[in-house]
Order: structure tokens, then sequence, then C-alpha cells
RNA sequence: CGCGGGGUGGAGCAGUUGGCAGCUCGUCGGGCUCAUAACCCGAAGGUCGUAAGUUCGAGUCUUACCCCCGCAACCA
């Protein structure tokens, strides 16, 4: 029976512009969802731009610019790279906008009316002269264990983070004000009543697990779940519906991870399914979330806890699918090393292919991996030009040859990809995307080596049926070919159904393909 | 005793439950000419960070130690 399958990739925020690291987290997503979609599973794919939160608003202000129009402009540029990528999104939204917001507050209001948000007064600091309360990074202070000024939440310096205590003695980073002591209410999260429930969920789910989830994830729950704030004095984000608070906004944490929600939602609307189906228990469903490692107890934990708070039989979160680090030249990825390559950067110069092949076999997916120029172009060159491109272009545009000759598909060849099919599908659902490129390219390789063993250039002039097997076999592991890479290089493998004119790819064996006519055959790869 | 990740042939990595050390690239030699000088075959190259322990047997398990990377911010 066909699945329902919700996969979610982590929202990016708006802030700045996406580079390979950000790809490689999500590339697992895509790469999942059109796995999926060929196995003939119902696949909902969904993310969006996160555009809320004070990182924006402090950037605006220092820009002279208002946070809309950032967002906007980054929003533009997401959606823009993930076209460049392939990324097959059944919906690519953002946070701001009117439906997110009403369906979040309704969630909202939920989880309020449930008892899971109450409310908290504490003291905290305030500018008289902004007539604001400061957040511990827009509080300026003198650091107690070095002695630099620096910024409340952490120093600068020597990394220390001060106590509340410490942070009394500050002034206001913006105008240099000293700052005062007043209470202030905030709305918290009752996250802690959900240890139990998110507990087990981790126990049944985790062997599926990539490792750093499992171990982030356990880390938390060893130390006891704490209560969240879920507003801030802010004027930039989603309203809260409840009286008191119209000064203030939703937390970003909070609303962000609920995007997948309410963009499901939106579909169902639109086109008319129960979105239900992907989200409450006993729907046949299975929920996998892709990010990188940072981002594992948003959705391990407080997702799944959002998720239990609304007592409405949801089904939590089944598979995260969450990457190590991607550093470039063997440096941590930095803005102010300036050695982020963006992604739009790399898919202007090259093949969005291989850009997807390399990142997913060369990518941080157990382990921090470094990225460089010189990788990628070899794996362009030698694994995907040499090898594969090479195959089609030797088979598909042997010298003469006007059309696909009728043959027999030989029999080893025939079990060699019955094989792949297995072993690649093995490693997919068991989220090992590197071990499945390798698998699909060993059957390149056997291609390869079956064709120059039956030497089809001398069989031509002395064995025409010999010859046309030969020919024959190739094209059908070709075809094959484009169901297997299908999930990874989705451009190759549709010029490729072009050429043998297949209509639609799937995850079953092709064992026939058409007598088509062999012309305007271009290579699937240019050389570097 | 801060936390976490890692040390495997020149480079990048794989090694699941302990059972003859593998893969890709690179190097060297050979073959082929269908193909984008691509493809195929063969060879050289490792005491698996160090030391000790458990075991018939350790890259894999135990202990100690050494070294490298990340842990302010931007940032996945």
């Amino acid at each position: 029976m066909n699945k329902n399958i919700l996969i979610g990739g982590a929202w990016p925020y708006a802030n700045n512009s996406l580079h390979l690291g950000h790809l490689a987290g999500l590339i697992s997503g895509d790469l999942l969802a059109r796995y999926h979609r060929l196995k003939g599973d119902n696949v909902l794919y969904v993310s969006g731009t996160d555009c809320h939160g004070t990182p924006i608003t402090e950037r605006a202000k220092k820009e002279g610019t208002s946070p809309d129009k950032i967002a906007q402009h980054y929003h533009e540029e997401f959606v823009k790279t993930f076209n460049a990528m392939n990324f097959s999104y059944d919906l690519y939204s953002k946070t701001e906008t009117e439906y997110h917001s009403k369906k979040v507050q309704e969630i909202f209001k939920r989880l309020y009316d449930n008892g899971y948000i109450y409310e908290k007064i504490e003291p905290q600091a305030y500018c008289e002269k902004c007539n604001k309360f400061l957040q511990d990074r827009e509080i300026q202070i003198k650091c107690p264990e070095c002695g630099e000024i620096t910024k409340g939440d952490q120093c600068d310096n020597c990394g220390h983070t001060p106590s509340i205590e410490e942070l009394k003695n500050g002034v206001c980073l913006s105008c240099g004000s000293k700052t005062v002591e007043r209470d202030n209410k905030n709305l918290y999260f009752a996250l802690s009543k959900f240890q139990d429930i998110i507990q087990s969920n981790t126990d049944k789910c985790k062997n599926f697990w990539r490792v750093n989830a499992r171990n982030e994830t356990e880390k938390y729950l060893k130390q006891g779940l704490k209560d969240r704030a879920v507003t801030r004095d802010l004027d930039w984000g989603i309203e809260i519906p409840v009286p008191g608070y119209e000064a203030k906004r939703m937390y970003v944490w909070i609303e962000a991870v609920l995007g997948y929600l309410t963009d499901t939602m939106k579909l169902a609307e639109e086109n008319g399914f129960n979105w239900e189906d992907y989200w409450k228990e006993g729907h046949n469903n299975k929920i996998y979330m892709c990010h990188g490692k940072d981002n594992i107890v948003f959705h391990s934990i407080i997702f799944n806890g959002l998720l239990a708070g609304l007592e409405d039989n949801f089904h939590l979160v089944d598979v995260i699918v969450s990457t190590e680090y991607l550093n470039i030249n063997d440096e941590k990825i930095s803005k102010s090393k300036g050695n982020g390559i963006t992604a739009l950067e790399m898919l202007e110069k090259y093949n969005s292919d291989s850009l997807r092949f390399h990142i997913i076999n060369n990518g941080p997916e157990k382990k921090d991996t470094n990225f460089t120029i010189a990788d990628f172009e070899r794996t362009h060159n030698n694994e995907l030009l040499n090898k594969f491109g090479n195959l089609v272009n030797r088979t598909l545009r042997f010298k003469g040859l006007e059309s696909m000759p009728t043959g027999k598909l030989d029999e080893k060849a025939r079990e060699e990809i019955e094989k792949t099919y297995k072993e690649t599908e093995f490693a997919i659902e068991n989220l090992e995307f590197k071990n499945a490129t390798d698998r699909v390219m060993e059957l390149v390789e056997f291609a390869n080596k079956y064709y120059d063993e039956r030497q089809p250039w001398i069989q031509k002039k002395e064995d025409i049926e010999g010859f046309n097997d030969t020919i024959y076999t190739c094209g059908v592991i070709i075809a094959n070919l484009s169901n297997l890479f299908e999930p990874f290089m989705p451009m190759a493998c549709e010029k490729i159904r072009k050429y043998l004119n297949i209509t639609k790819p799937s995850w079953n064996i092709i064992e026939e393909i058409d007598p088509i006519e062999l012309k305007e055959i271009e290579p699937l790869f240019s050389r570097i």
C-alpha cells in the first residue's frame, strides 16, 4: 500500500544568501522526495523562507531599510536557488504570509486553551530612553572575566557567558543609557510537560536517525526539558492572539517549524485532499525532517512538543535526517572570512546535477567534510562525465548506428540491474545516500566493463546479432540508470528518457526499450 | 577533569554484529579505438595515531596516553 510521506526541508533564514552548506543539508529532502515518488508513494515535500526574528530587524535598521524588504529579497533569491538546484518542493512558501500567520495563531490559541502556554512575570533589563525591554544581546557590559566591552549574551573576547547579576551593570547597546530593571511578562510554552511523550517517540524512532540527531536529542532529554518563552519584545513577526500581548510578537522558533503544517494545509485546500493524511496517527504516514545538525532539537524536541500539545492525535516526527557541517577549503564556512561559496555562484558556473551528485557523494553525512572546487571538478569530469556520460555516448552515438537495434537483454546484466535497485533502495531507506550513489555508479562500471569485454566495434563486423545484443543490453542499462539516478541527477535522467522515449521514471526495472532512432543525442555533461 | 567530532596506502574516504585490510582519485605498466584522449586490464604503495589488555583471532571491544578540528558573532 502506498504511504503518505511528508518531507520537511528546514526553512532557511532570510538574512543571508544560501551557501553550499545549506544545500548539503537540504539536498537529502529532495532526494527522498524524488525517491518516494518513484516508489509510487504520496509525497508532500514542503519548506519556505523564515522571515521573522531579531537578526533581520537589526540588519534592516543598520541598512536603513525595512525587515520585510530584506526578507523578500532573500526569499526571492532562495526560490531562484532552489529552482536552479531542481528541488522538487510541492510548496515553497514563507512565514510572512497571511495564511501562515492566521493558521499559526489558531494553533497558538489551541495550545493556550489546552493550558500549555502560560504567563510568567520576571524582571528584565529595560532602557528608559529607548523605551523598551532589552534582550541579552542588546545590552553592553564590561566582561567581568576579561574586562573587554562586549555584548551581554556572551563575551566576544573570552567567551564568558554573563550571569543575570552581571548583566545588571549594563548599558543599552543602541543609545548607551544605563539599563534599569522592570517586570516584564511573557508567555511560555510548557515543553517540560512533554518529556515523556518526546522520550518515547525518540526511543521508538531513533534507530533510524542519524547518530548526531540521536545524541543531541538524548542530551536534552537527559538534562530534562525546560519551558521556553514564546513571546518577544519586537514589532516584526506574528501577532500574539492573546489579550495584553498586542505589543509583542511570536518567537520565531515556535512559528517557523509550524510552517510544515501550514504548508500542508494550504496545499490541501488548493488541491482538495485531507491534510490529516500526512499528520495524524493511523494514516499510514511517515514524517521526515531534513536539516543541518544545529537544527536537530528544534525538530526532534520542540516541534514534537508543539504537535503533542495540540492533543489532537498528531503523529510525531519519524525520521530526523541531520547532516554534519560542510567545510570549504578546510575552513568552517564563515561570512567574515568570505569563504562561504554561495549556491548561486556555483550554479552560474556549473551543472546542477553535478553539484547535487557531489554534495551527496562527498557530503557531511556522518562527519564534517571538506569541499574544494578541485574535488568537485574531479567528480564532474571523472565520475560523471568519463564513466556515466561516456557510457551513454558510446552506446547511443556508436559510429554509424542510426537506431537502437532489437536484441536480447544479457541475463547477467539483468541480475546486476535488479541487484542495483535493491541495494540502492536499501541504502536510501537507511539514509546512506553516499552509499546509494556508489551502488548506482557500480552499475555504470559494470556496463563499461561489459561493453569492453563484448567489443561491439568488432562484433559489428563479425557478429551482428552479438552486436545488437550488446548495444541493446547497454541501452537497457542506461534506461534503468535514468530511474536509479533520478533522485540524484534529475536533469541527466530527463535527457536519457527523452532519447530513449521513456515517458515517466519509476522504481521498477525496465526490461525492454523501443527501437528508437538515434539522432540529436547530446552529451550528458560537458568537460570542465 | 568543560563539551563534541576525528586520526586507515600520496590525497579523499568505506569498513555493519571482532574472522585473509577495501573503494575512488592520483602514480606506473599494458590493452582497445565505439566514445567528450573517454573505456578496459594489471602493478606498486598501509606494522589501520601510540602503548598495554581481553581473545584462537582486534581497524573493530577495554584502559591509558598523544595529535588534529569545531564550540563569540554572521552561520546548517
